[in-house]
DNA sequence: GTCTTGACTAAGC
DNA sequence: GGCTTAGCCAAGA
């Protein structure tokens, strides 16, 4: 492990589609590190608010963000996907609209391309 | 090397 | 929906 780690969650983080939120589980198994939910996590912090990557894409499972409600990045992420589409009810966001489909990702904006091209 | 903390998750009440 | 317990992995002191 190491910091290639980072960057390869940072990766799937940008694999999130707007308008669309994932949770630390699921960007964790993308990234394949599975039980790892907490490193990604630690992945977005290590960020220090850089908007290179759209970690307020992510959330945790319960649909809530688990940024503190008198921090700084949680008015942003919440201010972000609101400006996505992204609705909050009670704090909280519906995974079963908003939540990041993989699979069905491939089948609305078609197969990927691959990393060649 | 061990103990504590943390942007987590699942199950039970 | 909210709180508690148990499991998990990684960084910091």
């Amino acid at each position: 492990m190491g910091a290639g780690d980072n960057e390869r969650i940072w990766a799937v983080v940008c694999r999130i589609p707007p308008g669309s939120v994932a949770t630390y589980g699921q960007v964790a198994r993308e990234a394949g590190l599975g039980r790892g939910a907490r490193q990604v996590g630690r992945a977005l912090g290590a960020l220090g608010g850089r908007e290179d990557v759209p970690w307020h894409r992510v959330i945790n499972a319960r649909g809530r963000i688990s940024l503190p409600e008198n921090s700084p990045g949680f008015l942003r992420q919440r201010e972000r996907l609101e400006a996505e589409g992204v609705e909050f009810v009670a704090g909280r966001v519906s995974l079963a609209r908003f939540g990041w489909r993989p699979s069905l990702d491939e089948l609305l904006w078609g197969p990927p391309p691959g990393e060649d091209g």
